[in-house]
DNA sequence: GTGCGATCCTTTAGGCTGTACGGAGATGGT
DNA sequence: ACCATCTCCGTACAGCCTAAAGGATCGCAC
């Protein structure tokens, strides 16, 4: 499933995620005991723990006592109710990032944030990133972005790049994570023992596989440490995420001096 | 909806990718008149026009003239045809690229070469990269990807994290084009007007947004040039994928010239 | 106090989804 | 001729989002 920020009603969409027009309530009518507050963090206490998949009307009303449609008086829809949730936990972002050693040790600090964020909420993934939420919560993230990458002294046509490619660098090395974590937790199945079974399997129908594919066997050769702790999938996710960012990273200083050598 | 490799039985789902076992007919029984290869092609024109959410068994066996249930004795679920599909285009991915320029102009190539991949089937992303689908389409594709960064000269474990850094970037760039296309062929708006429309209802209900957001706002100073042809966010997707590439290609070098000064 | 009408919430229903199950018809080997 | 086997289909079920309609509840004007 792929999810649109809010297809409906533009203004009705932002009203909700500003929260714009909750003033002291005089209508007549039933009291609401629901809130969209409410709402919203019991879908994102039932997305974290068992997934996006696992989100229905059904669920979150059954959650706070209430039918499927009961919800439907605050929140137009699922989709905008999704919308929300995102714009919610942005909320929970690390704010200020220690700028003293320059940007880079606040890059990576940053990414680090950002990881353990995104891990948290890994739904966050099937939000789309293009027409993103327009709530409080993005701007604030890209203000938190921004502030950092800014200091690097780059023009804003650049940064706003590096901010992209930050974001998607830390989104892939999440996603490895967290959909490896769900497939252990629906197989029953460590990453050891899918690959175990799977690349016995393999050698036998292909049984020249390495000569086959030369560069896939050249990778193969230096397998690393065994993760002790950490899954393997997760451990090299993150391993993945350090050396992104550190490329990432090396990329910036490299565009400064060039910069530096030709300032226009 | 998160798709993963195979959950059922590893060995029938390997034979599948790899088409084993099909050995000359002797069984009784009526012929088979469709086929795993027709099958896969049907899905996957589906997905590629309408997307992932339009692909359904239903309509896979419609466009064979045949029900939904006739598709389950070729293949054993819908998670598993779609593992099929993935591996299937993979094939499609060009093999060579040239390299008497070194590996930063075949790097660049080989991106653009993924970008349109993954354009033409934006299906893909929604395909897990954890738990990968270990067909002869993914060998392949390792294969060919490895080939162009192994000539850097890196050590594998540098290069894994590099190849994994690569695909992450093109899928984000690919997928914020690509969910693009499909919220506007969805809201029928393009990018410019949906983004007019909700900016100035934004203005108006959050007046103080430049005040509140000053990293933002400066971002918006610039504004670039008007998109010509291209959509907006699709144009915006491909410069932030070449300035990746590019970032990326300097953190290669970086990497690089410390290894030189410091071999081990 | 009484009734109007807005509001909250539920029930029902319709159109999707993947796929388990059982059966109908076709076919090759004995 | 028979039978085991294979292809293909009809039915059914559980689950999804949400449109529509009705019941319960309450603030306010009269």
């Amino acid at each position: 499933m792929v999810v649109f920020a809010g297809q409906g009603d533009a203004r009705r969409s932002l009203e909700l995620l500003w929260r714009a027009g909750t003033g002291p309530r005089t209508a007549p009518g039933p009291k609401p005991a629901l809130s969209v507050d409410r709402i919203v963090r019991a879908a994102v206490e039932i997305a974290d723990a068992e997934g996006m998949a696992a989100l229905s009307m059904r669920a979150v009303g059954e959650r706070l006592g209430r039918t499927a449609m009961a919800l439907y008086t605050y929140v137009p829809s699922k989709t905008e109710l999704i919308d929300l949730m995102d714009d919610h936990v942005l909320g929970e972002l690390r704010e200020d990032y220690d700028l003293t050693g320059g940007w880079r040790p606040a890059l990576s600090e940053l990414a680090h944030e950002l990881w353990t964020f995104h891990l948290r909420h890994p739904w966050l993934l099937q939000v789309s990133p293009a027409r993103p939420v327009l709530g409080p919560g993005e701007f604030r993230m890209q203000e938190i972005v921004l502030r950092v990458l800014f200091t690097t002294g780059l023009p804003a046509a650049r940064v706003r790049r590096i901010v992209s490619t930050l974001l998607t660098v830390v989104r892939g090395a999440v996603q490895i994570a967290a959909e490896a974590r769900q497939a252990a937790r629906e197989t029953g199945l460590s990453d050891e023992d899918w690959w175990r079974s799977r690349s016995a399997v393999l050698a036998e129908l292909v049984p020249d596989l390495v000569t086959r594919y030369p560069q896939v066997a050249r990778l193969g050769e230096d397998a690393g440490p065994p993760p002790a702790q950490v899954p393997y999938l997760e451990h090299e996710a993150r391993l993945s995420l350090e050396a992104g960012v550190e490329l990432l990273a090396d990329g910036i200083a490299a565009a400064l001096t060039r910069e530096a050598s030709a300032p226009r």
